[in-house]
DNA sequence: GGACGGTGAAACTTCAGGTTGCCTC
DNA sequence: GAAGTTTCACCGTCC
């Protein structure tokens, strides 16, 4: 098909960009990073003159207590009807954009592949300004699976008897390369998970604790069923895999041999049910181990769990916080529980990229908000809000492995951590956060006022309270706290504040 | 003559996203 | 590998 578009900008994809909104439709861009994505909107709102959604980019600004640059960058894009997506976005903020743009108010999104799959929001115009992407080998092609994922977003059966997916190119020979690859090429095998070490072990453990399978001879007869084994082929070495990671699983003392079967160990079981990797458990239990010895504080803790293939990726310690992280690490090591690596070791990349993701949730629980962590940590609060949920599953199966080996006076600093990672808040205001609609930004506010617990909430006036938090949540949470306030209003269930 | 501001080239820096789980402290 | 950002030299303008 000949696409004829007008030459306006001199950016390909700002002049699709504003052919499609001239045709009165709508457009997903997508690029291959962050950056690029709101780069990208930024540079499309710029040409647009004769639009003005400033309520919804107030709302786009405003997701937060405090907007980030992020936000204000957002809410910039947004008032002329462009909008960046990306997981960095808070989800208030992607879920504002989603619904806006299902309405026709936003017409362009600069996105990651965060809407290329998964969720239904289709337009007229896929525009793909990048097929390559920055991996480990350098920059390579997008498999053209992902393609299809987002050239499958243009066209709207409601709306459209067609769409249209446009990949732009810088000259005649990507053109060709890329029309051969991508339109014409054919999607990847798929490649069966089960090969990699950590979900095979965790398979195992969890197909053996539940009874699935138990003789040598069920293991074999199990996996050599399994897709992994129809493409691998070679089974003996299917064998040799597995036998490694029953051995493994068997020294770590979470699976036994008896009687011919195999039977997850009560630890077992429970690793199992907790759906963590093996390793990461078998390191849980060792590095407790040497918590009597050690003054433990919740940056130990949180150092211990961000060390684990379940919290990937962290956070990167850039080139020029190189030195102050290492220092802040130097001045942490009498407390962390892990063992060091050595620089020269490999592993010691990841450790310091842990020690940052630590650190990062650590001044998270002190209370740090979210422009405060954008700024010092790179890191954005769609990423944050993520992390910190990992990390509280992470502090849940820590938990559990402790009181199983016991070591019971962990359970209660863990416990509290845990609370205090959800809330991302200070130790003094547990007591606050445990009222329903009480969140970090309103206990603090009572707490900075003098109520800092529930009894000081009994004794506080009312109209004290309402000051404070408003006449509806001042009723709200003297009636969680056993007073009973006479009048009858209509009760409005609010959101969690966190 | 010096402060200031705009411009552009060169030097750096950084680079997607998704899933798993439990209950209460 | 390349987009995006930062840095810095350079130049013109204004007071």
């Amino acid at each position: 098909m000949n696409l004829q578009i007008q030459e306006k900008s001199g950016a390909p994809v700002i002049d699709l960009a504003l052919d499609t909104i001239e045709k009165n439709k709508q457009a997903l861009v997508f690029v291959n990073t962050k950056r690029s994505a709101e780069k990208c909107a930024e540079e499309i709102s710029k040409k647009i003159k004769d639009v003005d959604l400033s309520d919804l980019s107030e709302k786009a600004r405003k997701a937060l207590s405090r907007p980030t640059k992020q936000c204000e960058r957002l809410a910039k894009c947004i008032k002329a009807g462009i909008a960046f997506h990306h997981a960095g976005l808070h989800s208030k903020q992607k879920d504002l954009i989603e619904a806006n743009f299902r309405e026709g108010k936003i017409k362009i999104i600069c996105c990651t592949p965060t809407l290329a799959a998964g969720i239904d929001l289709p337009a007229f115009r896929s525009i793909i300004r990048d097929v390559k992407r920055f991996t480990s080998r350098g920059m390579q092609p997008i498999p053209v699976l992902e393609y299809l994922q987002m050239a499958g977003r243009a066209g709207r059966p409601s709306f459209d008897s067609y769409g249209e997916a446009i990949i732009l190119t810088a000259s005649d020979a990507e053109k060709n390369s890329v029309y051969e690859k991508f339109v014409l090429g054919e999607p990847e095998d798929i490649f069966s998970k089960l090969a990699v070490e950590p979900v095979l072990r965790t398979y195992l453990l969890s197909l053996i604790s539940t009874k699935v399978i138990q003789s040598e001879k069920e293991i074999y007869d199990f996996f050599g069923k399994t897709f992994w084994a129809f493409q691998f082929k070679d089974m003996d070495k299917l064998k040799k895999n597995i036998n490694k990671m029953l051995k493994l699983l068997s020294d770590w003392q979470f699976i036994q041999f008896l009687d011919n079967k195999y039977r997850a160990t009560l630890l077992g079981r429970r690793i199992a049910e907790l759906y963590i990797d093996p390793l990461t458990a078998h390191n849980f239990m060792h590095c407790l181990k040497k918590a009597k010895e050690i003054k433990l504080k919740p940056l130990s803790f949180l150092v211990l769990i961000c060390n684990s293939l379940e919290m990937f990726p962290l956070l990167r310690v850039k080139t020029k916080e190189y030195d102050l992280i290492q220092e802040a690490l130097a001045k942490q090591e009498a407390f962390m529980i892990d063992t060091e690596p050595s620089m020269f070791e490999p592993e010691y990349d990841m450790y310091i990229n842990a020690f940052k993701t630590a650190l990062m949730l650590d001044d998270w629980i002190e209370e740090k908000d979210d422009v405060y962590l954008l700024e010092h940590y790179d890191v954005r609060p769609g990423e944050t809000r993520a992390k910190i949920e990992r990390a509280n599953w992470l502090l849940y199966a820590l938990s559990e492995i402790a009181r199983i080996n016991q070591h019971q006076f962990l359970l209660k600093d863990i416990a509290r951590l845990k609370f205090r990672l959800r809330h991302g808040a200070k130790e003094e205001l547990l007591a606050l956060l445990k009222l329903k609609n009480i969140g970090r930004m309103r206990a603090r506010k009572l707490f900075q006022n003098g109520i800092k617990d529930l009894g000081a909430i009994r004794k506080a006036k009312l109209d004290v309270l309402e000051k404070l938090i408003g006449k509806k949540l001042a009723k709200d949470i003297k009636e969680q706290v056993g007073e009973k306030i006479e009048e009858k209003n209509n009760r409005r269930q609010l959101n969690n504040f966190v």
